[in-house]
DNA sequence: CTTTGATTGATAATCTATTATCACTTGATA
DNA sequence: TATCAAGTGATAATAGATTATCAATCAAAG
């Protein structure tokens, strides 16, 4: 996963803390986890990165309720996503929960699909009880 | 649906606007519908009223893609959504789409799902061809 | 019909995400 | 190592959605 011309510290730990992620990130975080590994970093410059890996197909942006703006990588298998209504972490969900026979009404063409489940998490459900 | 105490123009003509709606709508479109209704009516209190019915719960806040933030009749029955990625239109999928017997890793709590399909809807398919 | 506080419209303000600017820094090449 | 345009950080600017403000209006009660 390469974003541009040269190898700066700067894209190197982007790509690294996005690598990182085990699902859905947003701008904040991955500026969190690159600032460790580039302790100057700026927002700014993860802004610049991600519209570069988005360009070239590297990341996407996702939605998930009414949380901030999320990216993900693409090269990830199909899985879905939880959204915890408590701590708003977004936890990836393997495989798809979709009906194998599903088929849209006659005339839509789906060249994608998400599935969000929003609930409370196992971390959240224990601490309440 | 009433939305609280005195029975204005504006409120009879956004809440019937709303009724009007098929599927989710965002408050510009509140707005030009309740406009024919009551023509001097501003953005400020449509925002008033979508505060008051979500509160009420008669309406609830739901996220379709990278479109504006959108709301929708908690009256109506499951359904999904199908976003158009030519035309931006939110159409309504009867049914629900996900397997009967699908369930959640253990721990896992969901109150809500959401299932959005991305592709071209029926009109821009056919404009497309 | 008068009163009065709820409601409204216009618009300024706010809030958050994202982009533009620009002087300074630095990677890559000669 | 010297050069220089790409890259960067700080921050101002922008953009869009939503809320606050406030004087004017109006529904409801007497």
């Amino acid at each position: 996963m390469s974003t541009a011309k040269r190898q700066t510290q700067q894209r190197t730990a982007i790509v690294t803390a996005i690598e990182g992620t085990d699902c859905t990130f947003t701008p904040q975080e991955v500026l969190g986890h690159a600032q460790r590994a580039c302790p100057g970093l700026g927002i700014a410059t993860v802004y610049r990165s991600i519209r570069e890996l988005v360009e070239q197909g590297c990341i996407q942006r996702v939605v998930v309720a009414g949380s901030a703006p999320r990216y993900e990588r693409t090269n990830v298998t199909h899985h879905h996503h939880f959204h915890c209504e408590s701590c708003g972490a977004v936890t990836p969900l393997e495989g798809c929960s979709l009906k194998e026979n599903y088929r849209l009404p006659s005339g839509f063409r789906a060249s994608s699909h998400d599935v969000i489940f929003t609930g409370t998490c196992p971390k959240c459900a224990d601490s309440e009880a």
